[in-house]
DNA sequence: GACTTGACTAGAC
DNA sequence: AGTCTAGCCAAGT
């Protein structure tokens, strides 16, 4: 399978209100070290969610067209991601890669109750 | 086929 | 924690 179609075909299997990031998309598709590729297809990606996938610090690369950061960021913001320091908070919404089966990537462990990530976003 | 250009990253200070 | 640097890979010229 070509590169581009396994990785269009992998964000479009990004869940709603969860993220992902180029690397990982990368070594998904079966190129550990194509982040940038990824970037590239991303750049002229349609019919898929395109704003789920962000950098590796969670925040939204910079392109040509400014615009579509702003959009990028309600669209996610309205799926329930919450930000904080103007990026995702990786640890809670970053894609499992759909690990049915597979390896999880490393995913950090569900946390109960109080939410202190939650509390700042909300005060910011 | 040799550059150049990105929506990138991990590692080293 | 911010900055730099070296790699990396697929496209376009």
């Amino acid at each position: 399978m070509k590169f581009d179609a396994a990785v269009l075909a992998l964000v479009a299997r990004i869940p709603r209100g969860r993220v992902a990031t180029y690397g990982q998309l990368a070594a998904l598709a079966g190129k550990p070290r194509s982040a940038r590729a990824v970037g590239r297809v991303m750049s002229k990606a349609d019919g898929v969610p395109w704003h789920r996938v962000v950098n590796a610090q969670g925040g939204i690369s910079r392109r040509a067209r400014m615009t579509g950061m702003v959009t990028q960021r309600i669209r996610l913001e309205q799926e329930g991601v919450l930000f904080r320091r103007g990026r995702v908070i990786l640890r809670r919404f970053r894609w499992d890669g759909g690990a049915a089966g597979r390896r999880a990537v490393a995913r950090a462990p569900r946390r109960r109750g109080f939410d202190a990530d939650a509390l700042v976003e909300l005060r910011s």
